[in-house]
RNA sequence: GCCAGUGUAGCUCAGUUGGCCAGAGCAGCUGAUUUGUAAUCAGCUGGUCGGGGGUUCGAAUCCCUCCACUGGCUCCA
């Protein structure tokens, strides 16, 4: 058989050479580095024998498939390893993930805890040194149903129902044997540093109804420097977290007298809100967004006539009633409702048409306890909302100006690192949507349409992640610890205008629907200075950072002047604070070295004599002295520039 | 909501197998110091040991329960 390579060459083989046989024929480095082969786009294990012609591409840890067998089989060692401590635990599936692998495992009456890791690894690290050979064996499904019913294991069993016969193999390594259809790495000797980071309960089949079983999260590396530098990287990242850093610099907090993910904005946060708010209204006013303001709350009917009662009433804050009728209100969930009132108010005209009502609403959403986290994910919270009322065939259009408009945000912030993900119907399943099949159809396509014509990169399409009323396009971030949040959210809904019965009259003086369009380029203000903070280490741009300049005064001497300059400053719309104790100056710059203030300006006799000011830069250093006014002017282009 | 873990001053953390009025550093306050580019010195204040209940002669330490937080799962208009 011919076997050909990467580079294009072809060598011949016997039939039935294993990768490996092939591998050692070039090199035994070669043969020694690489994990598994691709094999015709398949991925084989080093020891499975090809049969036929073929491509052939050897993978090693370096390839992003390399370290997903590498880490699938770490899984099965974990697994070794578990089973050796607890005979009789059950296995579910245990696969490779981003950074890691995991397994599920019905524990029966047994209990690990996080401190019974190190136990477990050690178990691992003396299994993987024996070295044992993955040795990989085709069954008939009836031999396969045969062993795992005789285990009593009802997961395996469960799996082998949605497997065709022919085509399902076993994996063993020492005393252990997977259902699994691999591939795997040759032998365990080559796992070498091991860290299982932690443990969790996950329902089965992802299914909050089934049965919680015990998931454990490992890591693995082929050598235990890779392994410290991994654990070092983890280190520094939780430095990174929001609710460290936020905690640090005052920006907000919680409480619990006022309750749980209700965040209080403190002094600092709040001004680093109206920056982000006063830049985002800039943009919008170009953009022609009109600004509205509705209330925090919501009679009953407009969420039952909005379908949000039926679908969300009741997992929602729940109603308040008035005193005396009992009518019911609610918390606004959302601000649409409110918005299509507003599109109500007046007989629109296809002239009014886009019309863009722009509102930082706060609104109110009863999250499941386990799902507060920090800033990213709470029950009160601030959206940059606006909803679009446009003609269909204005959709396209109006798609591709918020595409820019997030795309603005997100390079004014630096954030250079964001997924794309368009949310699409269900392909088969499509009742739980509402709305016409027609404008489905209609709105998936506008939206395919608009990312292609705008040439986004890192796109991902999902499907079965739209929204019940329609489909849409957000925009994803990871945060310091790699979990990914949605940002920017652009949705089209066909839904809400029907319901609302919101029409508009068109050039053919006839009654028309106007199509919504729901978006926030920051998502919610929470969320979006969560990740900023996490991206800039709290180190904000200067058009953004609550306290710009820090006046240091190097003795009690000289105040009246540092006052003065104090007063230049805000006079200049320049957020200035003066450092007034009577410190050391080394003492008053690591303090403010450490609030993370971009500018000092340190005065002592020399500058009060010459009139000037000695300038030093937040983890720069001293930059000599300068007269107020050019000190002034260069925050005022620095604050432009990034505007 | 579910699984597991954690909860000691404003912050970061000590507190041996249950045993003297619960400790430290930083922050804060008072005083001294008047300072030249990442921590001046001294004194003082500050804690229902998350809340409640229980076991015990005795509980921050053990048990139950509730709350909050952390890591996941499920959910996310």
């Amino acid at each position: 058989m011919n076997v050909t390579f990467p580079d294009g060459a072809i060598k011949s083989f016997e039939e039935g050479t294993s990768s490996l046989d092939i591998a050692k024929s070039i090199s035994e480095g070669l043969a020694r580095k690489a994990i598994a082969a691709e094999v015709n786009d398949t991925v084989y294990d080093m020891t499975r024998p090809i049969n036929d012609d073929a491509t052939i591409k050897f993978l090693t840890w370096d390839d992003l498939k390399g370290k997903a067998t590498f880490w699938h089989s770490s899984a099965h060692l974990m697994a070794e390893a578990i089973e050796s401590i607890f005979p009789g635990v059950k296995f579910w599936v245990g696969p490779p993930i981003e950074r890691g692998f995991y397994y599920d495992i019905d524990l029966g009456d047994n209990v690990i805890t996080e401190s019974d890791l190190g136990k477990l690894e050690k178990k691992m690290q003396e299994l993987a040194r024996q070295n044992n050979l993955f040795i990989r064996k085709e069954i008939s499904k009836a031999e396969a149903i045969k062993y795992f019913g005789e285990k009593g294991d009802e997961y395996k069993l469960d799996l082998l129902a949605g497997l065709e016969d022919g085509n399902i193999t076993f994996y063993s390594q020492g005393n252990f044997t997977d259902l699994c259809r691999g591939p795997h790495i040759p032998s365990t000797g080559i796992i070498k540093g091991i860290k299982l980071t932690g443990i969790a309960g996950a329902y089965w089949k992802g299914d909050e109804k089934n049965k919680m079983l015990t998931r454990i999260y490992g890591i693995t590396f082929p050598n235990q420097k890779e392994l410290d530098e991994y654990l070092v990287f983890l280190e520094e990242a939780k430095k990174r977290d929001h609710r460290k850093i936020g905690k640090e610099l005052e920006l907000f907090t919680f409480s619990d007298k006022v309750g749980s993910g209700l965040p209080l904005w403190m002094p600092k946060g709040a001004m680093l809100r109206q920056r982000l708010q006063e830049f985002m209204q800039k943009a919008q006013i170009e953009a022609g967004y009109v600004p509205v303001i509705t209330p925090h709350i919501g009679s009953k009917n407009l969420y039952v006539t909005s379908g949000h009662y039926e679908k969300y009433g009741k997992d929602s804050f729940q109603p308040i009633k008035t005193p005396v009728e009992g009518e019911e209100f609610f918390l606004k969930p959302m601000n649409c409702p409110h918005h299509c009132e507003i599109y109500k108010a007046l007989p629109r005209s296809y002239k009014d048409l886009p019309l863009r009502l722009a509102e930082f609403g706060t609104v109110y959403r009863y999250e499941q306890s386990g799902e507060l986290h920090g800033l990213t994910r709470v029950r009160g919270f601030t959206q940059d909302d606006a909803h679009l009322f446009c003609m269909p065939s204005q959709v396209k259009d109006e798609f591709k100006k918020v595409i820019d408009l997030v795309l603005y945000v997100f390079k004014s912030l630096e954030f250079k690192e964001f997924t794309a993900q368009i949310s699409l119907r269900d392909k088969e399943d499509h009742s739980k949507y509402i709305g016409s099949d027609e404008n489905w159809v209609l709105a998936e396509k506008a939206i395919v349409e608009a990312v292609e014509e705008k040439g986004l990169s890192n796109v991902v399409v999902e499907y079965g992640e739209a929204a019940f009323y329609g489909p849409k396009l957000d925009f994803m971030v990871q945060d310091a610890i790699g979990r990914k949040w949605q940002l920017g959210t652009i949705q089209v809904d066909y839904n809400l205008p029907e319901r609302f019965e919101l029409t508009y009259i068109g050039e053919d003086n006839a009654k028309h629907r106007p199509v919504m369009i729901h978006r926030a380029p920051f998502g919610s203000l929470e969320r979006f200075v969560a990740v900023l903070i996490e991206h800039c280490l709290g180190k904000f741009p200067m058009w953004l950072v609550p306290v710009q300049v820090k006046i240091l005064p190097i003795s009690d001497k000289f105040l009246p002047y540092a006052e003065n300059v104090l007063h230049q400053l805000k006079n200049n719309d320049i957020r200035a604070e003066l450092d007034d104790r009577s410190e050391k100056i080394g003492k008053k710059i690591r303090d403010t070295e450490l609030a993370k203030i971009p500018i000092m300006l340190i005065i002592g006799e020399k500058e009060v004599n010459e009139n000037v000011v000695s300038v030093r830069r937040q983890a720069k250093g001293d930059e000599g002295a300068k007269t107020l006014n050019d000190v002034i002017q260069s925050i005022k282009e620095e604050v432009e520039n990034k505007m």
